[in-house]
DNA sequence: AATTATCATCGTAATATTGCAATAACAAAA
DNA sequence: TTTTGTTATTGCAATATTACGATGATAATT
């Protein structure tokens, strides 16, 4: 198999599981902390910044474009990639959601 | 090729992205707000609780358990699975710093 | 128009992931 | 000790992901 029974689970649980898949990739961390250090957005200068091919580091970028993770604006003959930053606060706040919900009191059998 | 090459990134990004693999299937998102949602660890249950075989769900808890999300106690026959709070805490502050990184001022081409 | 620079896409190979039936392991119960 | 109940592991098969060379597309430069 390999392919993962999507329609057996509820939106928010594949909602929430693609976008930790988008990042779940140490080429696509890399990326997103470059985006992230710089005071702007990088216009073609990631495939030099990463140990990976021109074709590969395409890829990833596709991945996080599809995610809306990142926005690429053409500019001249390079492409200006960004973090669109809505997209940054949502998968933020699902995320953060998600890790809240923990209860806080004692309620394994081990403890 | 389909191997990454973690080699090529440093250990901070290959453990951000290892966090997120972990994630990134709704069934172990499923598992986890089946933990999550009772006020007690389960005990056997969980497979009845999801649209997958037994054989499956012991893989996708292994995985969890490799992370130590999970902690799994024998009980008798049974195993009662737990999350990890001290793991949860750590992962839940390494993302969420992840996610502040971002700079709030106005820095994209298109903005 | 030809060249150059940059990014995307295609094709292909290698590896990883997902899923399940079958079976093993193991503890409790009979 | 045999049986029963529960979880783990093994052994596939199917699909997905990762990676890169080659090539295509497009825009600036010459």
């Amino acid at each position: 198999m390999g392919a993962s029974k999507n329609m057996l689970f509820d939106d928010g649980q594949n909602n929430l599981a693609a976008i930790f898949k988008a990042l779940a990739h140490p080429a696509r961390i890399a990326i997103l902390q470059e985006l992230l250090k710089r005071n702007s957005c990088v216009c073609g200068e990631l495939v030099d910044v990463l140990p990976l091919s021109q074709a590969t580091v395409s890829q990833h970028l596709k991945e996080l474009k599809q995610m809306n993770i990142l926005q690429g604006e053409i500019e001249g003959k390079r492409v200006c990639y960004c973090i669109n930053k809505d997209t940054w606060s949502t998968i933020s706040n699902e995320i953060a959601g998600f890790f809240e919900q923990i209860n806080q009191t004692k309620t394994c059998c081990n403890e």
